[in-house]
Parts: structure tokens; C-alpha cells; sequence
DNA sequence: GTCATAACTGGCACTTAGTGCCAGAATAGA
DNA sequence: TCTATTCTGGCACTAAGTGCCAGTTATGAC
């Protein structure tokens, strides 16, 4: 256990490496016949490994199309705690700036809404997403709002960037004015 | 088919109380041993069915657990066309009005608290509540407002509900009162 | 280089949710 | 009563996910 600050260690970055290749031949696969159509054991044989060791790599079958989405989440949390202004501007800075890595782009978020098990956790990720900023915006150094107005906030913002999503499913366009036009009509009133 | 307008029919009713009864002795042995610990073999048995029929009343598992906001869904979105008002206070009124029907009172909010998969279910069904309630409040008759707006709003009326359910859980208190501060401080701008 | 330790791997068996199919019992309507 | 529909239980099957074990490979200390 002698391993220095930067030092990664090549076991640790195999691991990645074989986490990373595991989760493109999945969503290939996903993206070719349908999530429903493939099996686990598909993308196992495909990536040339045994079914048992794809769950040592992956929890679950979805976690595959989600997992940059969990690294970004805690990063998004960390962006939050150093960002300065009042909290709807630091939700509203922070989100913006990390709209891609919320909402996969391109042919993954179709391949989301596309398949109801995956839409379902997508959802559940959100919300753990949610959870998360809720308690960095309330662990903020000078925060001055309570459990309640914090997780109103954070849900509202929320709000913003699931309609945003939808609209631009429909019919395109500009996310990122979507995104503002939708801050600004949902700035919370009172102090 | 020589079906009169109100009448249920026998064969329908028979159907509900089974259903009720198989709800009932499900969610009372979730309480006791708890979600994850109960298989679909122990609440048919306890309920005197065979496991396959089970899956004839409930497509899934979980779903006994939601049943009754299924239904309440619907109303939802029926009471949102007859209501009258700007789109908000459509919103406000119709989901204070449900509250307790959405958030599903006592002990089984508690339950579906405790299992991460009740609380994914859940968090899934209050999107497709939440997609029913845009889709009605933009099909309202005189709406003048668009698909985003629409989900915009609908979205930020959810988050409303769900900040204050978290604070009822943490806290207590009253819980209309903490929607009706939502609803105050979240009120959109711009026309 | 050697060696003990820890981590990774594949294979197997098992549980559980969910589905398709079929044959028998119950029921509605003529 | 007779016929068509519906409900039921049982069986077999797929697929996700987990525990366990034994073999292999990399790691770190000497």
C-alpha cells in the first residue's frame, strides 16, 4: 500500500479499461437488436468474457448504460459546493454546465426512452442525482436555507432540465435556451 | 354485451375483491418481514391463490403496491380538464385537492421508503402520473400555453409534492401547508 | 528470483420474477 | 340444458442476479 497521490496502479486501470470496452460492446449490442432482445450473456460472449465476471464489473444489466452518469453525479455534487451567487444561480450555473453529462446525448438518451426498463431507471437515477445536490446546496459554506427550500429548489431545477430534455426530444433545437428560459420563469419568489 | 351503463357486472366485481383482498394480505406481509424477503409464492399462499394466478390480478410484484395510484392517475388528469384558472392554479388545486391519493398515506409511504426497489417503482410511477397531468393540463380547453410550458409547470408542481413528502417524512407537520409554500415561491413569471 | 498473499476469473448451482401453454372447473347467456 | 367464454392451477421455461469454490494471475516483501 504503497501508492503514491497520482499514481492510478495498473490493476486499477485494467479494470477500467475492461469496464469501459464491456460497456461499448453493451450498448451496441443495445443500440443493434433492443435492450429487451439481449441478454447478458449476449454481451458476455461478445466481449469474451464469462457472464460472472460482467456482474463483477457491472451490478446490474442497466448499470452498463448509466455508469458515466454515477461518476458525474458526484463530480456535479462537488461542482456545486464551490459555486458562489445566490442558490437558484448556483443550480442554475452548475446544471447548465453539466447538462450533457446529465442527459447522455445523442443516440443513448433515445435508446433510453426507447426501452420502459431503462426509462424506469433513469428516472431512479434522477432522482439520486437529485438527492445528491440537494444535500451539497444545503452543505454550501454560507448556506442559509433549510432541508425543505433545498430539496424545492433542487426538484424545481430538476423540473427545468426534464422539460428541457422532452422539448428537445420533440423537436429539437437550442437545450441550452431551453434551459435558461426555463430558469427564469421558475426563480423561486421570497428572499 | 347487453351491459347496462352503471352496471359493474358480477364477474368485474368479484374481480376487484379478489384483487383488494390479494393487495391486503401482500402489503401486510411487506410490513412484517419486509419487501425484498417476501417472495410472490408467500403472498399467494398466505392469500390462498397459486402463484400464477397472482400474476394474473399484478403484472409485477410491486405493482400491488401501487395499484391504487394507477386509478388515481386518471382522476387526476380528469380533474385537471374541468378545472378553471391560470395553468398554476389548475395545478395547485387539483394536486392539493390528491395529495393523499399521490403520496400514499402512513405506513405504506414508509414502506416503500425502506426497499430501494419500491422507491425506484415509485419514482416511476410518478412520472407517468407526471406525463398524464402535462398531457391533460395542455389538452385543457381553453389552454393557450405550449408542450414545454406544459411540461415545465407539471414538472415544477411535482417537485412541489415530492419536496414536501421528503419534509413530511423527515419532519411531520402539516402537509398542505408545506405544498401551499411551494406553490407561492415556485410561481412562474412571464405571463 | 522466490514465495506468500491478495485479486481476478470462469464455472456451477441456486433463487426469484415473470411468461407461455394447456387442460380442467366455473360461469354467463341463449 | 347446452355452448362459449372466462378463470384457475400446474408445469416448463427464460433471464437476472448471487453465493461458492477452485484455478490462475498479478502484487509486494524478502
Amino acid at each position: 500500500m504503497s501508492t503514491l497521490g497520482g499514481m492510478t496502479g495498473l490493476r486499477a486501470r485494467t479494470r477500467d479499461a475492461v469496464r469501459g470496452q464491456l460497456a461499448d460492446v453493451a450498448i451496441g449490442l443495445f443500440l443493434e437488436r433492443g435492450y429487451d432482445a439481449t441478454t447478458v450473456d449476449d454481451i458476455a460472449a461478445a466481449a469474451g468474457v464469462s457472464r460472472r465476471s460482467f456482474f463483477r464489473y457491472f451490478g446490474t444489466k442497466d448499470d452498463v448504460v448509466f455508469h458515466q452518469a454515477d461518476e458525474a453525479a458526484e463530480r456535479i455534487a462537488g461542482a456545486l459546493a464551490t459555486a458562489t451567487g445566490s442558490d437558484w444561480d448556483c443550480l442554475r450555473q452548475v446544471l447548465t454546465a453539466w447538462q450533457d453529462e446529465i442527459y447522455a446525448s445523442g443516440p443513448v438518451l433515445e435508446l433510453v426512452e426507447s426501452s420502459p426498463a431503462l426509462r424506469a431507471r433513469m428516472v431512479e437515477k434522477r432522482d439520486e442525482l437529485r438527492r445528491l445536490v440537494s444535500a451539497a446546496l444545503l452543505a454550501r459554506p454560507g448556506a442559509e436555507l433549510d432541508a425543505y427550500t433545498a430539496d424545492l429548489l433542487t426538484a424545481a431545477a430538476g423540473a427545468v432540465l426534464d422539460a428541457a430534455a422532452q422539448e428537445w426530444l420533440r423537436n429539437g433545437g437550442d437545450r441550452t435556451a431551453l434551459i435558461a428560459r426555463g430558469f427564469d420563469q421558475l426563480a423561486p419568489r421570497g428572499r
